[in-house]
DNA sequence: TTTATTGTATTATTTAGATAGTACAATAGT
DNA sequence: ACTATTGTACTATCTAAATAATACAATAAA
């Protein structure tokens, strides 16, 4: 799968946050090794430091974790997984109701406008 | 109204968005007059040269209008805004989707989850 | 024991975005 | 005619992100 990072935001960001959808769609499993930093960086056509940078950060809030030499794991504490994909939703969830509201649609109008948008209504 | 902009991405982008999201809504009318770019520029708390790009791109795609040493101003066509409302609101959708769908969320899992969020349900 | 792979660290360079400061031409308002 | 305000243009500097190029310590695997 393509990693699809364009370049109007920091790439270590949307790498972050690539891995973390990764880990909590089931992509990764808890206890799975990941690729090393030079695989991923090559996968995601990216420098090496930037990836570094981006699992250091991963690795800072718990979701990864790295056994020196044998490589970098998933976190095998499969609540905090939960926890972060229920989190990731509501924010997620909010950020969009937030948006299409600064663009006058209320709430209701705007599960209205996606029920449609779902059906594959044109307009 | 505070502009809210992050450090996540270009200030200038984000600016663009605002404007635009501005328009549609109708916070700004067909014809209104909009403060100059150093008002502007103060009000956003930026650089007038950021505010300045982010006009002159608004310019480009014909939301608005200078005319040398009166202003500038939004345009009056109305079914240019009407459009532009439609095509911004069908990009949040697919976007918003596109991102739940990766979290592992199924369609129409995503509308139930935001109607519980809506209906006040911390779970 | 040797070798290759791992994470990690370091320094330098490049680039895009943002800021700072200034300047100028056009014209509405006086 | 004068003045202030308008959009616009230009150059220089600063900063964060990204790249480039190495290097090293630890250890699994051979």
């Amino acid at each position: 799968m393509p990693w699809n990072l364009d370049s109007d935001r920091p790439i270590f960001l949307q790498i972050i946050e690539k891995i973390q959808m990764d880990i909590v769609a089931g992509v990764y499993h808890p206890g799975d090794k990941l690729p090393s930093v030079r695989e991923l960086a090559q996968a995601a056509a990216v420098n090496p430091n930037t990836m570094q940078k981006a699992l250091a950060e991963l690795e800072r809030t718990g979701l990864v974790y790295s056994q020196r030499t044998s490589g970098r794991f998933i976190t095998e504490d499969t609540a905090m997984i939960q926890e972060l994909k229920s989190e990731l939703a509501r924010e997620l969830i909010a950020e969009f109701l937030e948006h299409m509201q600064k663009l006058g649609f209320e709430e209701q109008e705007t599960i209205d406008l996606m029920e449609k948008t779902i059906r594959g209504e044109t307009k």
